[in-house]
Formats: structure tokens, sequence, C-alpha cells
RNA sequence: GCCCCCAUCGUCUAGUGGCCUAGGACGCCGCCCUCUCACGGCGGUAACACGGGUUCAAAUCCCGUUGGGGGUACCA
């Protein structure tokens, strides 16, 4: 896509409310094109020919989710919301342009005269109907009339030109029994309507492109270019769907996923910025971006890079934007404690020690939870591996040293340093019955910075608690 | 069945005939740092699906095979 064209590209995501993880990414790689254009436009289109599906709620969710993505109505290439269905006048006029011209003509055959006929249910229609000068009339369909030889070639950004023996292509429905476009028609008419020049969509699309490109020759318009992007599948490599996988962008921005760092991620499925770096600004991400860089096989969603990715965005939050970042999961539903038991000053204290340790930002509450639980949520195998030996001995030694112990992250080291030396151990064997028996974990946030905020009253209650249960 | 698309490390990719004994990133493994775990630093593991061509030269071009995926509605 060179920067001195203008275009005019289409994101119609399906109507379902939610903005997947594919549909993302279109959006993304759409919205990087028009932005790269001069005076490209980005158009957000809920397909639908059924008006009752076109709901504003619906709308209303997508918009927010790309918002939330860094596309906003308010950016001068975004065109916003339409409803096809608005469009429905045009779209019957195409189809009774079609007809008398005779690019198209009216069937009453069911699937079943179909299959009789040609003996096979995966055969296409047989153009049984195609001379047969039938007039509209209710339940009848409107077929279009493809050629009967030569191929109808497609000119793709990101596959080649492949062609389509016009011979395989059946006389498909325009309109339906009872006068309504089908989506094929509906879609094409818009798209002419509005002036696209780019279609950019995923490559389930590409076997209907042909008899779109014949409607939009049919139609006396210019096809327009197309970009046939390769899906994104699972790990059995297949097509993301809503029912099997995991897809919608919102439970990945509710796990903790950064906006922006889904973003950068999903720009890379099926293209790269280059042979440097892979984590970069969106805008830089944009400029770099050519559609027809990107390649032609299918691309998994990586769970794992996409955390990693998440990981480092946290870690470069100013710690400020990490506090806020947290708030949503340090209350109820995402925290296991109740507003009373919250400290904010507590979570302050410890936010930076946290902010290395957090891939996703739902992680958090598992590292401070000991700070607000009554009791700390004891990790079995923690317990285990902690608490063997005479382990009972050295709490109850540690006990007594902590009970006088100057109350700050150093001294409480050179302490717990101290009696571990007592028994022969290092601190690192030293310091984790303590750990386990204060929050409840063999891993977690520096212990003596953890003891600090805690206070010796809780952490002498955890240590005697600990003591007790050993005992038992 | 028919039509179409795809094929480089486990994964995402760089690579557009010589710069490739194939580069980066995530993962994984090891070492260093270290109170645990992370972070950070250093190092390592690992790929051109197969078979034919074309060419002085092929991961790169052509053909075939195999394997994967998608489409095939009076759904969108």
């Amino acid at each position: 896509m060179t920067s001195s064209t203008s275009v005019r590209v289409r994101f119609a995501p399906s109507p379902t409310g939610m903005f997947h993880v594919g549909g993302a990414r279109s959006a993304l790689f759409n919205w990087a094109v028009a932005k790269q254009s001069d005076g490209g436009v980005f158009v957000l289109r809920i397909e639908d020919t059924d008006a009752s599906r076109n709901q504003p709620e619906w709308v209303d969710g997508i918009l927010s989710a790309m918002e939330s993505l860094g596309i906003t109505a308010s950016d001068p290439a975004f065109e916003g919301p339409y409803y096809q269905s608005e469009n429905a006048g045009l779209q019957k006029e195409a189809a009774a342009k079609l007809y008398a011209e005779g690019r198209a003509y009216y069937c009453d055959c069911t699937r079943d005269d179909v299959a009789a006929r040609t003996g096979n249910a995966q055969t296409g229609y047989d153009g049984h109907c195609r001379d047969r000068g039938l007039e509209q009339a209710e339940g009848r369909a409107l077929r279009f009339r493809t050629p009967d030889d030569g191929e109808t070639q497609v000119i793709d950004l990101i596959r080649g030109n492949p062609s389509f023996p016009n011979a395989t292509l059946e006389d498909f429905v325009i309109a339906r029994g009872n006068g309504s476009p089908v989506f094929l028609l509906a879609n094409v008419v818009d798209d002419v309507d509005e002036k696209i020049t780019h279609v950019i969509r995923g490559e389930e699309h590409l076997p209907n492109t042909p008899k779109q490109q014949l409607l939009w020759e049919a139609l006396g318009a210019t096809p327009p270019t197309w970009a046939h992007l390769p899906v994104i599948v699972n790990e059995k490599r297949q097509k993301l769907s809503k029912r099997r996988d995991k897809v919608a962008l919102e439970d990945y921005l509710a796990d903790g996923v950064l906006p922006a760092a889904m973003v950068n991620y999903l720009m890379l499925l099926g293209w790269a910025p280059g042979n440097d770096e892979e984590i970069l600004p969106f805008d830089e991400l944009v400029r770099r971006f050519r559609i027809e860089d990107v390649n032609s096989s299918s691309a998994f969603f990586d769970l794992k890079k996409l955390t990693a990715f998440n990981g480092e965005y946290i870690r470069a939050l100013p710690l400020d934007e990490f506090k806020t970042a947290c708030a949503p999961y340090l209350t109820a539903p995402h925290a296991p404690w109740t507003p009373e038991q919250f400290d904010a000053a507590a979570f302050d204290a410890v936010a930076e020690l946290a902010q290395t340790r957090v891939a996703l930002l739902g992680e958090i509450t598992g590292n401070v939870d000991f700070l607000f639980l009554d009791e700390p949520v004891f990790d079995q195998d923690s317990w285990d591996k902690a608490m063997k030996g005479d382990a009972a001995a050295l709490l109850a030694d540690m006990r007594a040293a902590l009970a006088d112990a100057t109350w700050e992250a150093e001294p409480l080291k050179e302490l717990v340093t101290a009696v571990g030396e007592k028994h022969g151990l290092k601190l690192g064997k030293a310091q984790a019955p303590v750990r386990v028996a204060v929050t409840g974990r063999r891993i977690g946030l520096p212990l003596f910075e953890s003891l600090e905020v805690l206070g010796r009253e809780r952490t002498l209650a955890r240590v005697d608690a600990a003591i007790v249960r050993l005992g038992a």
C-alpha cells in the first residue's frame, strides 16, 4: 500500500457483539492500511441482511472493544458504524437491474429437485431454470447467470492472483424467494455504494470472491483490490472458532492482557515489522506495515508469546500506571478478600516488587493475597517441601527472635540469617519455613519486605499457627 | 466429490537465485545474579515436508507427491 493512494477499506465483524481475536487482527490490518493512505477511510459495518440482527448494542460492544485497542470513532480515518439494512432498497434495485438485463433469472427449484437431477447432494446448482424464462413470483429465487467459459481472476495483494474456472461457478442465488437480497449481493451493493477500494478479510472468503467480482462487473463497477488474510488457527491448526476456542477479546482483556500488548502481538501474526525488535509502539507498527508483506500461511495463536509480551508491557509501565491497572483485580469479584480487608497502603508498599512478577494483571491477587487475608492460603506442595526436618524447632527460634526484632526489611534479613546459621542452614533454606508460614507459598514477593509490610503482630501469629499445625 | 489456499526451528517469523555452514522473537535447557520466585545478563537446543527439474549456483523459480486448511446453502 503506497501512502499516496486514497483507500476506503471495510471491516465487517460478525454481528455477535463480541470482538474476536481474528477479527481484531483483521481490523488492525485494515486500520493500518487506511491510516497509511492519504484520505484513507476505515469503514465499520455490521454485516447482516436481516435487519433484526443489526442490534445497536452489538455495534456499541464492538466499538468499545475497538476503542480499547486504540481504534476510536474520533479518529479521522474511522468512519464508524453503518447499518447495512439501510441499503435494502438499493439492493433490490440492483437485483431488478440484473434480471432486466438478463444477467439473472428466476428459479423455482428446491434443493431436493436439484439433488434428484444431479444424483449428488454435493454438486452445485445445475442450471435447470436458466432458459425457462420464469417470471418473478413469490417463492422463486433469483439466480445470477455465471459465464459458461473463461475464468475469473481476482487481484489479491496477499496471495498472488488466483483464478477460478467459470465453469465451476454455479448460478448462485442473489435474492430469496421472498425478494430479500442474499448476503453476497447485499455485500457487493453496499461496497459499490460506499466506493470501497480495498476488501481486506479472512482467507475463508476467498472462494466467494469470484462470485462477488462477477457481481461487481455485472453492476458496471470496477472490482476492488482484494487482500485475503491468513486465518488464525488453534493448536490443531483449525480456524479459531467461537465454540471451541477462547476467542473473545473481552476475555483476554479481563484476564489482564493490556490492550497495547494484544495489539502488538496480533500485528505479528502473519507479518513481521523487520528483522530486529518485535515489541514496538503501535504507530511504529503501522508505519512499517505493508499489507502486501503479510504471509499467506495460517498462524497459530500462541498464548505463551502473548503472555510474554504482556509481561514486558507490564514491566514497562510507570509504577503509578501499574497500580492503576491493578485496581480492578484488587476488588471483588477478582479478589478473594473483602473491601474491608483490603489495605491500599500495604498494596502500594509492595506494588513495585510485584510488577516484575506478573505477566497477566490477574496474577496480582496471588502475589499479594497474604497481606489481606486473615489466614494465608496454604499450598500443600509448598508446605510439604518447606516444613521438612526440624522445621518446628527452627520456627520456634525464629519466633523468639522475631518477637523483639527491629521491624524493617534489612534487620529482619540479618536476624533470619543468624537464626538459620545456628541451625546450620543458609538463608535460602532458613527462610523457606517462615515464608510458607506467613504467605502460604514457597514462591512470591521478597520475604523481608513482605514481613515489614505485614507487621509484627500478624507475622508472629502466623508463625505460631504454623508451629501448632506442625505439632498436630 | 468438485473448487481454492497453504507448506522455513515446538510456535510467530526474516529470507524474493549467490551475503544462508539459514537470522530474530516466544518457549525450552544451562550458567551468572540472588532470601524464594521473578526481573536482568550470558550461552545453548532446534527448521528450509518429500521427489524431480531449470541454473555455474535454489530455502528462494517450475512440475509432481504428500500433508494441512478453507469453501462448496433461498447462513452471514
